[in-house]
DNA sequence: CCCGACTGAATGAATCCTCACTCAGTCAGC
DNA sequence: GCTGACTGAGTGAGGATTCATTCAGTCGGG
């Protein structure tokens, strides 16, 4: 009812009900579990039809994806731009951390599905492993470490892979412990605890 | 029924059958994810009937379960002993790295279902994170880094939880990332890797 | 303006398949 | 022959997906 402006309402800017249908998945998927969360409760979390559902994804696990693949998008896509602005690499990868962490800690619910339903199955892990997003993100942390072990800030002597592993299993870790945890916490300044000592770890003597 | 004489005999004195189950479980649940896992794909694996799965488990959960509990019981006990053996907290530390990654580089399908299959829901890792056996691990760093702390050889100021998990952060990412891999490299060496990075960024000046 | 034909998004009951679990029997050993 | 470990076909529930139907909205013609 009301006062539809018939441009918009021809193709209610197609999002409106695929954002709806993602968000209230995103929510289902963090309360019971993927496997646990039917196609059903979805629908009635979006408000909208079971049928509904699959004008919009071809299957549950497309949902799935979607969420991870339009969350990884956005936070790479900004995290690049936000990383052109620094020089220093100690100063990019302490962004890094925080954007990290940020992001994760301003969704809860997203969170939830990234740290543990994401990690669920061998099959997806492996897919979005090899997919190239989480590699991505890893290649970006290593560059960041080498470009400081050429500036000589780094020591030298380390293994750049097995450094961004570290880093990202330790933020990794933060981030996973912050949603089991019945205790609230802030999530974001563990970011640079974890930096503080990272870094105190990788630097080259002075 | 219960008389006294039946200690061991309720389930048969060596068992067989409940050892083959547990271990095909493994297999099955690290191949096909544990919810794409069907009871009747275990009890093939383990040459074993349908039904013979429940004279010895209530049910499919109670087979994860019975898969980490075993591991884990047994990986503590065994980290306890060797660790009582040993003073520096430095050393201490080291020891628990390596014992992490050998344990779960010794046997790929119980890696799996460790680092992959056990996370894929909240439920269980809040169950078996409240439940305390990860508790009990994180604790365990912790109070040895304390230690250390005490000792003036690690930083006082630092949080000896954070850094408690950051460590376990990194070597868990270690693992998971050794799993997902296709290359076929050592697990164990890079403990020592992680360690070197670890200690150095934790460590008091001198 | 109003009408009737038309469109296609949305619906949700019905379908249909997939398993976890059960239980009536079989069989081996004593 | 009895016991109890073992078997595996069968059952029933659950839940993803489908599709016949509805109906709000659009549009052209009068």
């Amino acid at each position: 009812m009301g006062t539809a402006r018939s441009l918009s309402t021809v193709r209610p800017v197609v999002n409106d009900k695929r954002e709806a249908i993602l968000r209230a998945a995103t929510q289902v998927f963090a309360r019971n579990g993927y496997f646990n969360s039917k196609v059903a409760d979805i629908a009635r979390a979006a408000g909208v039809a079971d049928g509904t559902v699959y004008l919009y994804f071809k299957s549950k696990e497309e949902i799935l994806h979607s969420i991870f693949d339009a969350a990884m998008e956005e936070a790479i896509h900004a995290g690049r731009k936000e990383l052109e602005a620094i020089d220093d690499p100690r100063e990019k990868l302490r962004r890094i951390a925080r954007l990290h962490l940020e992001r994760l800690g301003a969704d809860r619910d997203l969170a939830v599905v990234f740290q543990v339903e994401l990690r669920g199955s061998t099959k997806f892990m492996e897919e979005f492993s090899a997919a190239g997003f989480f590699a991505e993100y890893l290649g970006m942390i290593r560059a960041t470490f080498e470009e400081g072990q050429r500036a000589g800030i780094f020591r030298r002597e380390l293994n750049a892979k097995l450094v961004a592993k570290m880093l990202f299993g330790a933020l990794d870790e933060m981030a996973t412990n912050w949603i089991l945890s019945r205790r609230r916490y802030k999530l974001v300044p563990m970011a640079d605890e974890v930096m503080d000592i990272f870094l105190n770890g990788v630097s080259a003597a002075i």
